[in-house]
DNA sequence: GACAATTACTTGTGCGCGCAACCTTTCCCC
DNA sequence: GGGGAAAGGTTGCGCGCACAAGTAATTGTC
């Protein structure tokens, strides 16, 4: 192997700006969301769910949405479904899947949580960025996002 | 509560692809630095203590510096300990204190897969980033950092 | 039409982490 | 200097997740 390439000064500011803002600002999220009795992964449940046909998804979809395990959405939803918020419903086309459901209680709890999660947003990512810095943002991982998809995984 | 502030569109397309990049990253940076035989967790242990003075830092400054709890620290610890990358060194000063030491192998190992986890870095963030973006980056995350540790936490 | 291969989901197991409880040592203050 | 408060670490416990194995249903192939 050649020499190392190491990060240049402004590289190196970038990344760690980068990685403190992140682990600092999802732990914030985190206890924002809590007094609503939901964490961060069932609120993005219930968001996939509801923005979905018929308010369902297959298991299976629901977990490569969320970058989850099957086994882990099995566990996820467990929680959810003895909340009421989500009710698993057979399919009657194949009765190898069950669907994840967002239940009317569901939905209002989402309904219930999603301003404070909205200010959330704001208030920890958004909060004194100009109106180019957010569009800047959403160039830079517009392309880390094409990135990592096209990469080797 | 008056009516709920939405997210605008570029706000939106700015906190999916962020988001979204996020999550597969660390995924990512995390399978690229398994061949080295560590994790993550472990590479920042290793990192904060060889950038400390005598390549050792107290349990709790090394706890507060990753974002870890003390019971999540010390049992990180005892991977890297029984690895014998770290050694627990008591304190003569203060007998309530552990010192987590960097060992010669741990260095070593760190020396190891840093060129590795940089090119890794480099593949999964700034791969096709001008340099005005990279500066951006830095830019957007010092704010955004500065404003979690301003507020009421 | 029957038997492999695949797909969908659940369960067993282990790991990493946080919270609460605990012990020891040090600090503070009268 | 003696007693309460605080600080530093470790252990018990539970939760969330991934991996591997298992079950059930569907698809493909001869």
């Amino acid at each position: 192997m050649a020499t190392t390439t190491w990060l240049s000064a402004s590289e190196m500011r970038a990344w760690r700006n980068f990685i403190e803002s992140v682990s600092t600002m999802s732990a914030a999220m985190e206890s924002d969301l809590a007094p609503s009795g939901l964490t961060l992964g069932d609120y993005e449940v219930l968001v996939r769910l509801s923005e979905s046909e018929n308010q369902r998804m297959r298991m299976c979809d629901l977990a490569t949405a969320l970058h989850l395990s099957p086994s882990g959405l099995t566990r996820r939803l467990d929680g959810l479904v003895t909340s009421e918020l989500v009710a698993r419903v057979a399919s009657p086309a194949d009765r190898r899947v069950m669907f994840a459901a967002l239940t009317p209680a569901g939905h209002a709890k989402l309904a219930d949580a999603a301003p404070d999660h909205v200010a959330s947003v704001r208030s920890r990512l958004f909060k004194g960025l100009s109106r180019d810095q957010v569009h800047a943002l959403g160039d830079i991982f517009e392309t880390v996002k094409a990135n990592l998809a096209a990469c080797p995984e």
